[in-house]
DNA sequence: GTGGTCTAGACCACG
DNA sequence: GTGGTCTAGACCACC
């Protein structure tokens, strides 16, 4: 896995997670990694993988059972497609519309780009 | 002027003053005010403008000269927006696009909503 | 290390750092000593090693990783000998000839005053 | 006239005139235009013309007389003259030579290089 | 008056 | 502990 410059290495990894459980790779009710593990397979610093499951448990993705490690909460998933898909309509596309306003860019031309993009 | 948190100062408004380029409110060849002006206009300390102006130095935007001050370069308004434009078809959009795959949405969605943001 | 006067330190730090990647002494790579220990070991204050690593930043030479320093990068030992050569070969050298020239020095002399150069 | 950004203006401007005053357009005991007619033609404010004649007259190659200008000093051609091979030999060539060692280039690759800048 | 550099010190996010 | 940012203020060279 590579990591970003402009964002924090442990959001990475707990967005990272989020793609992981909604992909069923953890499912709701199930044993996370131990945060060593986790650790070890990110190539990082234990403490940042606290870090990530930290704002996972904040967000009611995941918990910690004492002495048990991490598990999946259930609704884990639901949660956080709501969770993104409310991201996504308040924040990311507001600010790609503004970018398109000031950069002149129409609708044409970025339905024309993402074709291109599909054909490669 | 409001400056996000997520993001340094210094950033925002070397940002900002691209802007005010590509909308003429400085122009190619002219003066850009003193540093201790914009400064003052922008209410932060006059080294952080400093760091604003030498970034946008190094991009060829704009250049010092010894003890005038510093001025637009020629060509500036359009190597900003080629910059710009780059940087949205192949950072924001594919990252854009990327977000609705994961998260299910269509195309239609997204353009019933930026029509429910307009009429507000 | 001493310091000459008509050049900015952190540029003469700068170019120091880069007679290091290029002998050896810091690898490709290999993690660079921290700004708080370069700052101390070159008796100036910190800022000031964080403007030389930025610059070097900015010519690929080293790069950061968020909260474990800095590490020379790939490449780096090969890259500074191009854009030293390329300095040298397109700037030193058309100034020196031309100082020969406006001066009306021969190269014999010159070869002569190195070799005097030498045997001291 | 166009000036480089890293030498202070008023001593490209005083160099240039050593070269004047070498090329023969200013003889020896001949008057010097006024700062102000020299301000116009280099295209820079008065003071910095003023600076450039101090500098001058402290290296005695032009002298003031009260009221009625900047005179070239009776030797001044010879004297700039060895206080530029003394600058050649002392600083320009050992550091020229500092580079070509750091830089692993041979005298046989200057040599060809200087063919080069001929042929052009 | 202009920018340029350096210092000193604080605070923060990150690992 | 790491870098990153910002502030505050000083001093300098230059125009």
């Amino acid at each position: 896995m590579e990591y970003k410059n402009n964002k924090p290495i442990f959001l990475q990894i707990a967005e990272h997670i989020c793609y992981e459980i909604l992909g069923g790779i953890y499912r709701e009710g199930e044993r996370m990694p131990s945060v060593r593990e986790y650790a070890a397979e990110a190539e990082v610093n234990a403490n940042t993988i606290v870090r990530s499951f930290d704002w996972l448990s904040q967000k009611d993705i995941i918990a910690s059972r004492r002495g048990m490690g991490y598990y999946v909460s259930l609704g884990a998933a639901e949660r956080i497609r709501q969770n993104m898909r409310e991201a996504f309509f308040q924040e990311t596309l507001p600010e790609f519309v503004r970018q398109m306003k000031n950069l002149g860019i129409t609708g044409e031309e970025v339905e024309k780009q993402i074709k291109e993009m599909n054909d490669e």
